[in-house]
DNA sequence: TCGCAACGAGAAACCGATTTCTCGATAACC
DNA sequence: GGTTATCGAGAAATCGGTTTCTCGTTGCGA
């Protein structure tokens, strides 16, 4: 590896000390123009750049920000990755990206290792253990949680709102003259479960109509579990159905494709969750979209303002989703 | 920030020097039984972790790599980085994400950035300008390439094996006794395109066949490049198609759909690269799955070796396709 | 003209590890 | 017993920046 040049070589080009290179560098006032311009000039001949370690090392912090979140193979979390990455940039600011894998353990360790590396702050989806994010606080390190709020701890926290998805999802379905509209939800423990039915219901009260328990079902958030649930809904006769999450819809969708059943002549279907697919899906999918890109630019600002200022009280950022109203919920 | 322990107070806890300090936790040999046990109660008591910056600046490296790729949305390269970063740490890196999103300046602004960093190891996809990563070689860093070759630098690089992938789903078409398959490819100037499309050539000549330009297409590897594609074909009237990357394959879905053309009864569609939503898709969709998360591994191994050893003969790693075979290519 | 404040820039300390250098003690050998 | 390797461990240098401390100079007011 070829030598780069440092702030020495830098000084004795220019005639000048080490001091007055990096006072110039890092922009503080009061250098004269003459030196500023000599430093300028030998630092470009030179090709310097600053060695961050160095320099990370003498303030104790990084450039660096951590983003744990709990699946890299799924469309959410990377839209979201990528709008911490962008904004982080424009920040001066570099992204390490940690797969957590929904293992506690292995979140963990990636805690206790990026703890050693200085990194300034961390942005953490929602499916950690509690204890780990506390270990960060602890630390003294600047946390955003996304997607979920975290319990018993005061964090920046960036929303969703969940429940205004939900009712503006089901209001459409109410509107477009379905009368028995159905809601496949996830595990009540998950507060994104519940907020999606209690909107669910909430739409359904404001039409003036009762929500029935034969007409919603909790299942896993997984594909599989939307199937089930579908199967075992068909029995109530649901002329349309609401699907509180991505993978949970593709199951639905595939037990009425086995039974036959026709979308949205027999059934209409909504989705909530981003699915990039949902247009290619026939017929196209009505969705309910969460801004994940958005969510990933919020937090990173959010995570910008509480390392410039660690005392400020912690503020939640909700999001609004967006109805995407495609063919699988239009009468025809 | 509560100040975390340093060497040297895991030293005045033991009653030693923090050379020896250091001397222990790097386990070299020759260091007193009875001190090491010392120092490592001391350490373990103290809850020390040892500062990653001023390792790194003493020893002007990092357990950092960086992974530059051009589109964090496509699974494709989020699957091939979640290799990366499993393999990485396991090895004891920690790996930064780079979206280069296909911006060439974007990307030459991650390398100067990157490179005062002291990043230890780099892996970079293929849309990359070669300068760029001309650049990293000749700044002495470890480089690895993925997906395709870059002209005129020896590196170590990992690649699959387009042309057999693309012979095999052409073999399959021709088994399933389609007469008239097409191929729509992308632009001729980038290597996977010509590789995948010499592949469909080559199949039909094994099977007896005159490869006919009517029944080819290049396209830009974007959704509207394969609908147009699939329109301009429909006049030399094909029974199949072969469509060489993913977005493409949902570009001439969604013209057949439109036209209700029927899959696989009208035309039976092969497509390469893995969708993740292939079996969602009405017909399910056959594709050429390429080992992503292997690639990832396999290049991350790579690196290590590269670290371990600069001076080492750079290797090329090609790993192989696999062909699942779904309803849209079946005969019925 | 003198004194003091303001200011600009260099010298040196510092961040927290690793690593070389040095020295004292023990062991081995003649 | 004396001299020389051997070895273990501490002192100090080092990595390359930033920041404090210090000092010489200038400018202004009295």
């Amino acid at each position: 590896m070829v030598g780069m040049p440092t702030i020495y070589d830098v000084a004795r080009h220019a005639g000048v000390s080490p001091a007055t290179v990096s006072r110039v560098l890092n922009g503080h006032e009061g250098v004269d123009a003459a030196l500023t311009a000599r430093v300028r000039e030998s630092a470009a001949t030179l090709g310097y750049r600053p060695n961050s370690l160095a320099r990370n090392l003498r303030r104790s912090t990084t450039n660096l920000w951590a983003v744990i979140i709990s699946d890299v193979n799924n469309p959410f979390f990377t839209a979201v990755v990528r709008g911490v990455e962008d904004a982080g940039q424009d920040l001066g600011y570099s992204v390490v990206l940690c797969n957590s894998d929904e293992q506690p353990d292995k979140e963990a360790r990636y805690v206790t290792a990026l703890l050693a590396d200085q990194i300034s702050g961390f942005i953490v989806s929602p499916t950690s253990r509690t204890a780990n994010i506390r270990a960060l606080v602890d630390a003294g390190r600047a946390v955003v949680a996304i997607d979920r709020r975290p319990r018993g701890l005061a964090l920046d926290t960036v929303l969703v709102d969940n429940e205004h998805g939900a009712r503006e999802a089901t209001a459409h379905l109410i509107d477009q003259g379905y009368e028995r509209i159905a809601c496949i939800t996830g595990p009540s423990r998950l507060s994104t479960a519940s907020q999606r039915l209690r909107g669910f219901r909430a739409a359904l009260r404001a039409a003036g109509r009762t929500p029935e328990p034969e007409l919603e079902r909790h299942a896993d958030f997984r594909e599989r579990g939307g199937y089930e649930a579908m199967a075992d809904l068909a029995a109530a006769r649901p002329d349309a159905v609401f699907v509180a999450n991505n993978l949970m819809t593709v199951g639905a969708l595939e037990f009425l494709s086995d039974k036959g059943i026709r979308v949205p002549d027999e059934v209409a279907v909504v989705g909530f969750d981003d699915v990039p697919w949902a247009t290619f899906i026939r017929p196209p999918l009505s969705t309910v979209t969460q801004p994940t890109y958005e969510l990933g630019r919020t937090a990173a600002t959010l995570l910008k303002s509480r390392i410039d200022d660690p005392g400020r009280p912690p503020t939640v950022a909700t999001l609004r989703t967006e109805l995407h109203v495609r063919a699988s919920s239009r009468r025809r």
